[in-house]
DNA sequence: TATTGTTATACTCTATAACTATA
DNA sequence: TATAGTTATAGAGTATAACAATA
């Protein structure tokens, strides 16, 4: 496709990027959004629900969902927060441990995958161009939500 | 983030651009799903929902819902095929018709703006980058495939 | 009063399986 | 027999609103 838009090649990495996540999930009891929860808490240590919804930006309503699901399969577990009786800390298992160093590895080895597969003299630019893109996205994003309120 | 792997920098993106589209279409009757089919009838005419399931690649109960809906919100039809009695001919309206030109327009002009955000030596390596990591990609997901026979 | 999380409810996307009408 | 599409059913992600417990 030489003749491509730049937003079509983006729009394609992303398709194929999207069901890549879920044809890797199927056949277990994880989904993309459930490892949303678990890069979080993986990343952050043991959180509340809420900063887990910030930090996806979803709803409370969801992060419990996505919870009660992990939860049911073994990966977390909620655990009573030592200053505020409100809130649950959601902590990793030691088998949501073993997956999410798994999965840091395959995250990790599929990136150098890609980046072995530019030409090395593209790699840099390529970083620098998506690094614009979403610099630009950012800002169309917010202007956006600005003139929607 | 000029330490972040190409793979977390090509996941910002993916989600930048699914979230914007989701929002664009916030308080319409459209959704990202159905602009999928619109798309699929603008490119290739009228379809049957058969071809429209193979070009998404979702299954026909899918694709039945998503004409439901673009049925029920006036932007196409379903007319009688002429050799197939079983089949119905999916057809854009003329609302449906002039839908899909303003979002053409809108298309192409996000896909310059992202373009012009990033430096003019970087551009040609970028979207040179991007079939690359596109093949690989698509080699991988069909390995993957092949494995899970 | 404000916040954390849950229950109640609803909509969308998606899939498989069974069924109808046609090829 | 095979195919196009629908109905039936189900699971997942998402949201808002009302409510409980606690801050």
């Amino acid at each position: 496709m030489p003749d491509s838009l730049l937003l079509d090649r983006l729009l394609k990495v992303t398709d194929q990027l999207t069901r890549d996540m879920a044809r890797a999930f199927a056949d277990t009891e994880l989904t993309p959004a459930r490892m949303g929860v678990m890069w979080v808490v993986h990343h952050d240590g043991p959180s509340t629900q809420k900063a887990i919804a910030r930090h996806l930006d979803v709803s409370a309503r969801n992060v419990t969902g996505l919870v009660d699901a992990l939860e049911r399969s073994g990966y977390l577990v909620r655990t009573a927060h030592p200053a505020d009786r409100r809130a649950h800390l959601v902590t990793l298992t030691p088998i949501g441990t073993e997956l999410m160093t798994t999965a840091a590895h395959e995250h990790a080895a599929l990136s150098a995958s890609l980046r072995a597969a530019v030409a090395p003299a593209d790699r840099a630019p390529l970083e620098r161009g998506l690094d614009a893109v979403t610099t630009r996205l950012a800002e169309l994003i917010a202007l956006e939500a600005k003139g929607a309120s």
